[in-house]
DNA sequence: ACCTGAACACCGTTCAAGT
DNA sequence: ACCTGAACACCGTTCAAGT
């Protein structure tokens, strides 16, 4: 293969991450689906903990990505705060799959702590995005837009956790407008 | 060993589950737990999804009675639901364990089929228990109560699976706080 | 530079054999 | 009834060797 195989793998083992998680990541697999041999891999990536790193470092950057072109998009905060849910709406849309760092986050005690490291920055970068909107909307007090961005987040991956543990995306969409209707995501 | 080993292996394998989840299962490592070679298991649990099965039915047999006994000893339902969290906050005060259906939920792709429905009913035995709780205080509209308690569940599960990523019990403390605010916990 | 075959230790599982 | 040793196929990982 060309030197884009260290792409193809980061792409498979995003998906499968998602999907089986960090430790249900299989290099045979991997390479298969990639079409090199699962002992290439080692070439791009020295150990299972420096992909698993890249892949959770390259999931909180497209994330930030996302959601930056979401605020240049649609500059109205409240409007920002609605399709904020979307974005781990999508992962279930994709053949059921969860947001990898809910998936890490289950696996914390066995994660390494480069891969750990990448995921408390998914969850900063979330946090700080929904934190700034929050302000911005001020809906409600100063100097509080932090924890509820915070609450706003977990409650958000929870929702999507239990949807997946059920396949149902209704489900989902439920829970969130639940949240909606008790004031979580000030609506 | 004596006919004991059963429960032994039972609650061994909890509390493995509950910090490595279902794939984390390890037979050489619980057997030495309990004091009996890996086969061993085997002559009590015909095999691994047996045995998560059985794991996941104790586990929301046990909560379903901590969940009862708390109705028994605290009649009123708004002192009821203040207390729901902290359910899961014992998870996490146990050497930062996750709700053992949580971890499952996320595993959901890999499970075989027993085990996917002790997960499902887990969910369900809380649900039914907010559910009942909510529509005896009365605190929102009749027939909202269903859709309110799955909303909480997911809520606290999310509060649970990200204070864990950061082994941090006062964040989920404060998640927890955030959602009494925010008016979603109706306390 | 990029890839591979062969090997290592480890795991779930089976099964015949022990007491 | 309850447990074990030995064996099987499989996986993450390493590494010397290929082109």
């Amino acid at each position: 293969m060309n030197s884009n195989s260290r792409e193809a793998i980061l792409a498979a083992a995003k998906r499968a991450a998602q999907a089986h998680g960090y430790s249900g990541l299989n290099f045979r697999e991997l390479a298969q689906t990639v079409g090199i041999k699962s002992a290439s891999i080692y070439y791009h990536f020295p150990s299972k903990a420096d992909l698993g790193a890249a892949v959770a470092k390259r999931y909180w950057e497209d994330t930030a990505a996302v959601l930056q072109d979401m605020l240049a998009e649609t500059p109205d905060p409240l409007r920002c705060l609605r399709q904020y849910p979307d974005i781990f709406r999508r992962s279930l849309e994709s053949e059921n799959r969860l947001c990898l760092c809910s998936f890490m986050s289950a696996e914390y005690q066995d994660l390494p702590e480069t891969v750990k490291k990448e995921v408390q920055t998914f969850a900063d970068v979330n946090v700080a995005w929904l934190s700034r909107v929050l302000a911005a909307a001020a809906t409600i007090g100063a100097g509080e837009s932090e924890k509820r961005a915070r609450a706003i987040f977990a409650a958000v991956a929870g929702a999507q956790l239990i949807a997946r543990s059920r396949a149902d995306i209704a489900l989902y969409d439920e829970i969130i407008d639940s949240y909606r209707v008790a004031g979580l995501l000030t609506a």
